[in-house]
DNA sequence: TCAAGAATTAATCAATCGTTTGAACCAGTC
DNA sequence: GACTGGTTCAAACGATTGATTAATTCTTGA
């Protein structure tokens, strides 16, 4: 009488996403085959279908798995209050840093070159994807799950640059956002071009760059410590 | 005893091309089929092994055809001759703007004389594929596509801004490629955050504002017209 | 006019795709 | 032990994949 999932079956489950992310990220939606991602997870290729009832299905989970357990640290900055005050302005300007410094965190929370975790990469791998080409029954899920880190960054930009029209603000936006997902999709040949695998050694520094950068791009007067010439 | 191609087979082979492109940029490598494309070439798919011996023949040929009419104006800009003399600066600014403009016109192939070709589109969508994730027949074919143009835009920033070590230029040059890549990258997203699919619709006020944040970002003081506040 | 080669075609190939099936397995409950 | 429902499995399904075949049409130089 008992109608429980078993622990083995969420194993199951847990293993053919996590082989889904890999396979998916490496090959894509279509180049993926079912019989390959089962094989990786040690399981039958049915159970595909039993558990997500199809490669859709299965592809939607992965997606959401990795939603579920990355972005942590970007998703606590989005839960903060609105800027109000006197001190709005220099509040914005703290919080785009606290927010450029998370994501970079995140993104690089799990690095290729960590033998550790080759699933952060992959999961990267599956979002860069799936951003360039959104999939009809994924574009919804995808967007909900960015629309918080996006409303975020807005909220800043809004403050720090009241003159902008809200369309120039997401130019700012996608100016800012561009150069860290960028970074972090062509980090492989960032560390070919430099003739260093170990780039980037100081992240700190990669983050101070890319804060100094967005800030002068921005154009906010007080972020301009003139440069050196 | 003539074994000469036919001018009829000549106009076969580019409309197999030319569907090749679209198919393959809509769906990918592997969700294309050769029976889609040579539908839509209106041509037997039998065609695609006899003229380019097979699918991946027919890919290779597609990114070649790309390569051969598209993207030109970045490859007229990188054979400009060496920034020099008082004007140096003054030049390097202007290649700069000229650069960013001619790569995203590029990357968008929305040309002022020939507006309206839905093969630019799909040309440079399919190479936005390619580059995130290159397949291992094309991935040299690409490389060398792109390397002249990541070398000239870094001759301009060290001439800008030659106060700075190798590695900050590469983390400018990184910081400015990336806005433009990930814009080209991320349309899909970007069209759905503004819940506009025909974004940009006027490429000239993004291409504005990528220079205006680049240079500002670069921290060039000539290029700061302070922002109104 | 005619043979030769290039180009095109419909039909078919083996392989693989995602999915379905029906039986087996493995808990627990009575 | 019989029963139940969740889970797993090997085998097979029909459909579609890229590629191939052999016959046919088209083009052209002799």
């Amino acid at each position: 009488m008992n109608a429980q999932p078993t622990d083995a079956s969420i194993d199951t489950r847990q293993r053919l996403i996590e082989a889904a992310i890999l396979t998916f990220a490496e090959k894509g939606f279509d180049g993926a085959g079912i019989r390959e991602i089962a094989l990786r997870a040690k399981a039958n290729s049915a159970l595909v279908t039993y558990h997500f009832s199809g490669k859709e299905g299965l592809y939607l989970e992965a997606l959401r798995y990795i939603f579920a357990r990355k972005a942590c640290r970007v998703a606590e900055l989005a839960t903060a209050p609105a800027l109000e005050g006197p001190e709005a302005r220099k509040d914005a300007i703290q919080r785009l840093k606290d927010h450029i410094r998370a994501f970079m965190q995140d993104l690089m929370a799990c690095d290729p070159l960590d033998p550790q975790d080759p699933l952060g990469e992959a999961a990267m791998a599956l979002m860069a994807r799936e951003m360039q080409a959104p999939r009809a029954t994924s574009s919804a899920l995808l967007m909900e799950q960015i629309r918080p880190h996006v409303d975020h960054l807005m909220q800043c930009l809004q403050v720090l640059r009241p003159d902008l029209s809200w369309g120039d603000l997401l130019n700012m936006g996608m100016s800012i956002q561009g150069q860290l997902l960028y970074f972090r999709n062509s980090l492989g040949i960032a560390r070919l071009i430099r003739s260093n695998p170990n780039y980037p050694e100081d992240l700190e520094e990669v983050i101070r760059h890319f804060t100094d950068f967005s800030l002068r791009g921005l154009g906010i007067p007080e972020a301009f410590p003139q440069p050196r010439n």
